[in-house]
DNA sequence: CGTGTAAGGAATTCTGACACG
DNA sequence: CGTGTAAGGAATTCTGACACG
């Protein structure tokens, strides 16, 4: 089974009531944090939100830095320089960069 | 938080439609499991079920078996010496019940 | 035995908006 | 800016039952 791997933990099949218990937080706000484009859910064919446990995991931490003042595009950024140090596709992407600035030094 | 080690796969959070996309069962046979015994969602307060990774597992397992002509109700023993053998609640009472025995041989 | 389906109701989720500050 | 709420509609889930075999 391709998603029977150690992927749980990226799999998006949280609904958003859920993920408002596991997190504490208002359907609101995570919808909020969307909008802000801090957390990327996925979408049933129907347009009901699906969530990963890596995503609660991030919402956690929106949470903290909000209520430490940050604001949410403070927080964007920081999630970004975070994703390009783990996505694979990033990395591809930096290594072929380096080739290209070598080839035409 | 509580959650947030390993056990993403035992964590219930899975909607039964959700199971049923990730399983290819319908959610009638899904319900029927559990009746039957073989599979045990938890229940939102208002009792919508709740599966974790671990219950979709089992659920192909079981769709597995039902191919082959396995009736439920064999299933149901099969799984049950498996949980035997992982269960720490059962170790702990088979090393309590082996000190019992030896204590009143 | 294992599964499909129609039935009616309850719970969930969605969007866009008004409110406060 | 970040969050609450009421509003109306659409999608989801639940149970008990009839059906087939």
């Amino acid at each position: 089974m391709p998603w029977s791997d150690g992927s749980y933990k990226i799999k998006k099949v949280i609904s958003i009531g859920t993920v408002s218990e596991l997190t504490g937080l208002s359907e609101r706000q995570i919808r909020y944090y969307e909008e802000r484009k801090l957390i990327f859910p996925e979408r049933s064919k129907t347009g009901i939100r699906k969530y990963s446990f890596q995503d609660v995991e991030t919402l956690i931490e929106i949470a903290n830095q909000l209520e430490e003042g940050v604001l949410t595009h403070e927080i964007r950024k920081e999630l970004k320089r975070r994703e390009q140090l783990i996505d694979p596709k990033v990395v591809r992407n930096s290594l072929l960069q380096g080739q290209l600035n070598a080839h035409f030094k």
